[in-house]
DNA sequence: ATTAGCCGTTTAAACGTTTAGATTTTGAAG
DNA sequence: CTTCAAAATCTAAACGTTTAAACGGCTAAT
């Protein structure tokens, strides 16, 4: 048997499906004593609207195509969580598309052909879909310029950007000098700094913030105190343990994301350094685990919800043919645990 | 300016739009020239199908409604990447609904009016948009049975099962036995199990799984090392603590899940037995962090892709009005580290 | 030369809505 | 009882597809 329609409501209550549609809607007056026929037809028949053909007509789908890098990398989640937040409140929904690079690439996986077939298939297979605008989350942030044609429906980037769409991203030179804030106040200056990969933006950035710290603190500067990390742990491990072994070791590790300091703990632990006694560290990221290990450790959370939030409210004025700012620049947050102690 | 639909197409390449659909689904014989003069009016007007009149037409979407209980809880992504690793293989679209019940109620929720209201909200959303079919992903496994009516279109379950449809669950029982049976190879017979919530149905199937290995073995039974935890931290320390200040200890724990282990890490640092030396711990869910945490963890690792994967596909055979079998039950797997020993 | 059958193509209706514009109803004013 | 404007309702087209059924032309058999 067919669904009910908005035909089977007008023919019960002896109306047009016309009329039955405005009361629907609201979309115009309609007599009380008809109203109330209609929506007790709606009732009795329970008639539940039918949004692909109202979508047709209207050439609206109150739907946004989200395209995921990877799901399971985990700021995705989060992300999403915070588009969630702001689409429920908006009544629109969410069409995900998940990349699954991580798996089909790797986890370091540069403008490859393999990805921009990946993109370009996701982008078509949204527009066929008629979404109203784009939300694209990357797992690093790059530049994407180039790489999506998403003819002429709104997109909005978060962990990515382009030369001319909007962008959401938080302020990695502010948050790594914040962060060197933090230790400086706590009387460290030898502080060291053990990067992502260099080819990464953030990482760039933070160095930026990094040198800014050491330049507005008169803090001494020495190169032997950078290190070049490539965002996994052995990398953290590795990169310690050289820095321990300098002739004079930092007091301080600025750690640029969570899972590297796993490695400064442990080289810390297997040098016979203690962490905050002897050594502080702060990481990037506050990842769930940052909580776990002992020393808990301190470190830069990110405003993952809040750009998801911000991706979509952006997007949502787009769509409704609004101007909005290119960049939005929600803030990272020092979570303060158990890893840096005051310098003797 | 309109998007160019097939009419532009027809009008194009002289024929009739039947005649396009009919090239662009192969539906019927086309002769190659007409073919050839269609494929080249799509091609220079830059055709893209709208799939909206498409499914209004079909009465059927190619997509399905993914309901989450909450995608910032750690089980939720993988899931997803594996509904999307066979929805990718089926031209089958991901519609996410996420109720963020972990925000919005807390994480321990039992059947509250609240969340009743979300669910329906959910399925009544995803029913207007004329999803073919509902995969629901819970937090914990529970009976859901009457919460969701899907009304006519076909459901699947994970975490979380009703008396009449479909769900994926791994079997909580046999992974408990399985792991109590790797300790015992270890030469453990004095096996401490920490549990879950005990309304939790995963906590008492694993318990179930416990008592048989304990009997099959015929390992020493004794209640007082049967403790009762809430999944999280900080009963995985204060009843290691109690575990080990019993006049005899266990030499083993089970732990059902990691973020209870490091709890004991932290209990048995404190009363200074070594990991794995005197204490042996096995927990559950393989997290991230459990490779993180010294010693690193051996744990029962879920099937989470697995569980997505099959989800949809019973799900595809379902909406193909195929019957499928209503209890799919993927394996779980230890993965060994360095937190359990062999026994003295 | 007629006819049957097949192949390729077209016609037209249908899917469930929205929405201009036309039409009818209502009720107050004259 | 008319008249008229305002309010309520209806008619019908449209959104972009699919698809059953009809059609026309061709080939091959009679």
């Amino acid at each position: 048997m067919r669904k009910t329609s908005i035909k089977d409501i007008a023919l019960k209550a002896n109306v047009s499906i016309a009329t039955v549609s405005y009361v629907l809607n609201g979309t115009r007056n309609v007599r009380p004593e008809t109203h109330k026929r209609v929506t007790e037809a709606i009732e009795e028949l329970n008639y539940k609207p039918n949004d692909i053909a109202k979508s047709l007509k209207r050439n609206r789908t109150n739907t946004i195509g989200v395209i995921a890098e990877d799901v399971t990398v985990f700021n995705a989640p989060d992300i999403i969580d915070g588009i969630n937040d702001f689409g429920d409140r908006h009544d629109l929904h969410i069409l995900l598309v998940n990349l699954r690079l991580d798996k089909r690439i790797g986890r370091n996986f540069g403008d490859t052909e393999a990805y921009r077939k990946y993109a370009a298939n996701a982008v078509s297979e949204l527009l066929s879909k008629q979404v109203d605008g784009i939300i694209y989350i990357g797992v690093h942030t790059r530049d994407l310029t180039g790489l999506i044609d998403a003819e002429g429906i709104p997109i909005v980037y978060t962990y990515g950007y382009t030369q001319n769409d909007i962008s959401i991203q938080y302020n990695d030179e502010q948050a790594s000098y914040e962060a060197m804030s933090y230790l400086v106040r706590k009387g460290h200056s030898r502080i060291a700094i053990i990067s992502g990969l260099m080819d990464s933006i953030p990482s760039r950035q933070r160095l930026k913030g990094y040198y800014k710290a050491v330049t507005d603190f008169e803090l001494p500067f020495d190169p032997l105190l950078i290190k070049m990390g490539d965002w996994e742990r052995e990398s953290g491990y590795r990169l310690t343990a050289e820095l321990l072994a300098l002739p004079e070791p930092p007091t301080a590790i600025l750690s640029m994301n969570d899972v590297m300091v796993v490695g400064v703990l442990q080289a810390a632990d297997e040098c016979g350094v203690s962490i905050p006694g002897e050594l502080s560290v702060i990481g990037f990221d506050d990842r769930e685990f940052s909580d776990y290990l002992r020393p808990r450790i301190t470190t830069m959370g990110l405003p993952l919800h809040e750009m998801g939030y911000q991706a979509i409210e952006a997007l949502y004025h787009l769509i409704n043919g609004n101007k909005v700012q290119t960049l939005v620049m929600p803030e990272c947050r020092l979570i303060e645990r158990d890893s840096v102690g005051v310098a003797q």
